[in-house]
DNA sequence: CTAAGTGCAAATAATTTGCAGGAAG
DNA sequence: CTTCCTGCAAATTATTTGCACTTAG
């Protein structure tokens, strides 16, 4: 259980586990692509924490100040986020129904990262490559 | 002049031509990076030409429809446009100063789309790779 | 002329913030 | 108890839309 881990990890640092931080938790543990602000609140919902859209963005400013989750910007409506400790990944868009798949990819990125340092100086600390294309169901 | 061809086209096809219009497809033109809503309005400003932030909008939104632009997401406040005409390529942002710059990277990533396509059965439209992280400038 | 372009004010939508009350440790 | 968490309402920011007016062709 990553949420488990998680959770010890905030204790241990001194922060609270209050319902909706360790339900946000074990949330995006379970589900595999990023999730907007409201999916988040929808599915705290489901399992019976009802709590403010506030509580939901502040929730994610101290998960990102923990390192614990990260954006993912696909360039339509909301921003999503994830956990961090998944391994490093990318995703696809349908660009019909919107849903959004994890896609595990090896680090074919490391090389061209290099060329950029070298060629213009910068010194790289992520990147973001993103799929957009239909989905199987939405081709028919 | 890439914008005098693009004005020629529109002409053609039976659009106006306007002051705004003509301006904004020269200032993207000769812009090696992405703008936003409101740069674009402040660089039609200091070229004599002031318009309503609406107005920029539909425009942006009348050169999409005419694919002459597109859009690209950085994950940051706003959502950036950029000639349609370029050759292919990617960005990198600055995490300090917000600096965007393009990118010419070759198509690495063609293999990577297959293999994406034989293991998913997305048919795969377009991706986004962009890149973060410090300018020479920002590493001081 | 006449459809397309434009400004302005108001509407949306995502996200942020101030403040006062409530709960975790 | 005391700091952190939370709700609520109001503020902000990016973008959209309705309506009446203006202009390019």
């Amino acid at each position: 259980m990553d949420a488990r881990i998680l959770i010890e990890v905030l204790q241990k640092n001194g922060h609270r586990v209050t319902k909706a931080r360790s339900a946000l938790l074990s949330i995006l543990d379970k589900k595999h692509s990023p999730l907007s602000a409201m999916e988040l609140q929808k599915l705290l919902e489901r399992k019976g924490i009802i709590v403010n859209k506030t509580t939901i963005y502040r929730e994610i400013d101290f998960l990102i100040a923990q390192n614990i989750i990260h954006s993912v910007a696909l360039g339509d409506e909301a921003t999503r986020y994830e956990l961090s400790s998944r391994d490093h990944h990318h995703h696809i868009q349908c660009t019909s129904c919107g849903n959004v798949v994890d896609l595990p990819l090896n680090n074919e990125l490391k090389e061209i990262e290099k060329q950029i340092t070298r060629g213009t100086g910068y010194m790289i600390e992520k990147h973001a490559l993103e799929f957009f294309g239909l989905c199987k169901n939405c081709q028919k």
